[in-house]
DNA sequence: TTGATTATATACCGATTGGTATATTTCTAA
DNA sequence: TTAGAAATATACCAATCGGTATATAATCAA
């Protein structure tokens, strides 16, 4: 009889994977992660694995998909329920600053990692970051097009320009904040964005 | 005979290996090259090149250094003879401007990629890509306390923290348009970093 | 409880990995 | 020109890579 519900054994084997693989991934990358790194990992064999996933490139992006999930609260924050569009756009340094021990243990944003990775090949990982980013962008841009209707948000401010203000301030604070093992500079950049979203209020 | 001066036949080889590793490493990572792919680019044997490095890493090091050189002077800024602080902190987004098509064809930023390739282990490369941030930091900040100690910059601004702003919103920046494979974005936030500069201003 | 199916383990594959010992060639100083 | 040294090529190594065919074990519907 199966544990729980309508969920085969091959299901929550494979979930078990995904997590295991999850945060060799997003540390050791794409090429740096082995199968066998795996088999250690979970306990399990080559076969096993296998008889659950195609092959390499399907378990990485599942890992990868997987660790976007521990951010994807802030990429979809669109979905927020909050009238103040100022106020929805501070969640986003507000999430950070959460989240930023947890993001650092796991090996850092996984967008960060998997974009700088696969930007020279056209691997099934680059589509998946890339359409990230892209979405990532324009759910910002929305939010702030939707303050400046609600006159929350200055008419003189570009959204376009400010999304990409904002995701370079935290990509390139967590960077700084990895590779200088402290907390402090995604803290300072995490400031800037702050006070950029203030500014940009009416 | 020898073609130049004293230097030997080796030194040159060497010199060849590392131009033609230079970019396999900074598109592909340390992980992601492979000798057989040094051997089929440079035309010698891996025996040539084991003959002239002791291992990969000892490659990937001094690749690594070629890689800097390219932007070293946008590090090394403080040599600059600039008598205005502000002039001196806007060559750095000019720089950007100037380079970006040439960083875009060579594999992007390599503290950027290295950075984020080598902040899960200790390797010789995290070291030194390590130092490289820390130095370009620190000579930011000098530049910034020289200009408010010459009342060329503001007073209340921190050049702790505005350093690290301007290289978040560079590497950020640079990510994203390496990702997105358009260069408005690093130019966006080449826009933002100047205007920073310009606010800090006296 | 059984028989069929599904899932996992075992044992293997060829290719490639980083690295090395040694033979051969090229250079260089006398 | 030649002998010795320096540099490069050849041929190999064990280990690991991603992947697979098949045997065994666990699961599940009847």
């Amino acid at each position: 009889m199966s544990k729980s519900k309508g969920i085969s054994k091959a299901e929550r084997t494979r979930q078990f994977i995904i997590e295991k693989a999850a945060p060799i991934f997003n540390k050791k990358g794409y090429t740096g992660s082995s199968l066998s790194e795996l088999v250690k990992e979970t306990g399990l064999t080559k076969g096993a694995i296998y008889g659950n996933f195609k092959n390499k490139d399907e378990i990485a992006a599942a890992a990868f998909e997987f660790n976007l999930a521990r951010i994807r609260e802030v990429i979809e924050l669109s979905n927020v329920d909050e009238e103040n569009a100022v106020k929805k756009l501070l969640r986003i340094p507000e999430f950070y600053r959460k989240k930023a021990r947890e993001l650092g243990a796991s090996g850092g944003c996984p967008i960060l990692n998997t974009a700088v990775e696969a930007d020279d090949n056209n691997s099934l990982l680059y589509k998946h970051v890339r359409q990230t980013v892209s979405h990532w962008t324009s759910n910002i841009e929305k939010i702030i097009n939707e303050g400046k209707t609600k006159k929350q948000i200055r008419d003189d401010v570009s959204a376009t320009e400010l999304a990409v203000v904002i995701i370079s301030l935290i990509e390139g604070g967590i960077m700084l904040t990895m590779i200088m093992n402290e907390a402090t500079q995604l803290m300072t950049a995490l400031d800037k964005v702050e006070s950029l979203i203030r500014e940009a209020a009416k």
